[in-house]
DNA sequence: CTCGTTTTAAAATGATCATTTTATTACAAT
DNA sequence: ATTGTAATAAAATGATCATTTTAAAACGAG
């Protein structure tokens, strides 16, 4: 009997995430995700509560969208394979001119997080980012593809330092030219 | 024959400094910097312009205060062992628990950026040091301390991205523990 | 048709913040 | 002491924003 909605939940949520991931937490405004999403202030708080709600969900459904498929490769087979591959697709998007970080990355790099519990689902997320390339080192150490001289656990927690690194550095006009020899240098670090 | 000013300049601006490093730019309230300097809102103003203006000339003149020697010492004799250097210093603070970034790199990282012009001083400060750390690289291809084989440009390119990254890392818990594993990794890419 | 429910649309609230204004105070030169 | 200048202190302004409230509109069931 009452009035139908005229949203459909999972496009705006879509639009909420492009909006989040361009500008971030703190510049985008209830305004912009109105404007954005199409639905207003009203059904926007009663669909989610608040902001932050809105944004929780946000990054609990969209949690590294557009490298999922990547994340759930290392998961499912985790090998020297499937961690080139995360790199190198993020390589490919790194020099992409729409790169602009990720929803994850953006916000750790925020001061004003949405809320503790964002911070520690995106600080959890980075613990199992980490996790599954030790685990694809050690696989590679196993298949004699990583050298077992190096330390997996140091080289893992190294190469997500350089991930966060990227989101910064391609923050700088120009720089997502260096990309590629950027990325030598860490597939040099790979090599036996 | 006015009222003789109750504040110290410096002292304002290292206060300031202070507050802006620990907190960012956006989170960072005139009430804030009214309470941690000490002088009233009104001086403030006179003497700044604004907020903007403030946080300009503390990035002016702090412009990575901490690290200052060491990059005075890139400049005067660009070797590998400044860069060294410079990185082991940075490794030992990156380790202490007072470490929250710098003023520079947790300016990049908000999206609200004090102003253009602040921002295109970031931006510069960091084309700065890459050139700094590639000429301490080819200083040490003509000395014989770093492969020739190797690519200085990309190195520094590499390089600069990971000291980006240590900022975001060592933003979430217990990470700074892995400081010295991590630094391996990147002294390893230097060795021959 | 009409009642109940829920969505919409739009204005209102209340908080925070940068910035300005007003009024007062302190000091030094006359 | 008086006066001018500039520094203070504190209240006021105006903007932006998240959130709430109020009122109008839409639709299905009875």
């Amino acid at each position: 009997m009452p009035r139908p909605r005229e949203y459909d939940r999972q496009v705006v949520l879509d639009r909420a995430s492009d909006v989040f991931s361009r500008k971030g937490f703190e510049c985008t405004s209830m305004s912009d995700l109105v404007e954005a999403t199409g639905l207003n202030t009203a059904s926007m708080y009663k669909e989610f509560g608040s902001k932050d709600g809105l944004f929780e969900e946000v990054l609990g459904k969209y949690r590294m969208s557009h490298i999922k498929e990547l994340i759930k490769q290392m998961e499912a087979k985790p090998c020297m394979a499937s961690l080139t591959s995360y790199l190198e697709n993020l390589r490919e998007y790194a020099r992409s001119s729409e790169f602009q970080g990720c929803l994850i990355m953006n916000n750790l790099a925020e001061r004003n997080t949405a809320s503790d519990r964002t911070m520690s689902c995106v600080s959890e997320l980075c613990s199992r980012l980490e996790e599954l390339i030790e685990g694809c080192l050690i696989q590679g150490q196993h298949d004699g593809e990583f050298s077992k001289e190096k330390d997996a656990k140091h080289t893992a927690n190294f190469i997500l330092c350089f991930v966060h690194g990227l989101v910064l550095y391609a923050r700088m006009e120009e720089r997502q030219r260096n990309m590629p020899g950027i990325f030598d240098q860490i597939f040099a670090t790979l090599k036996n």
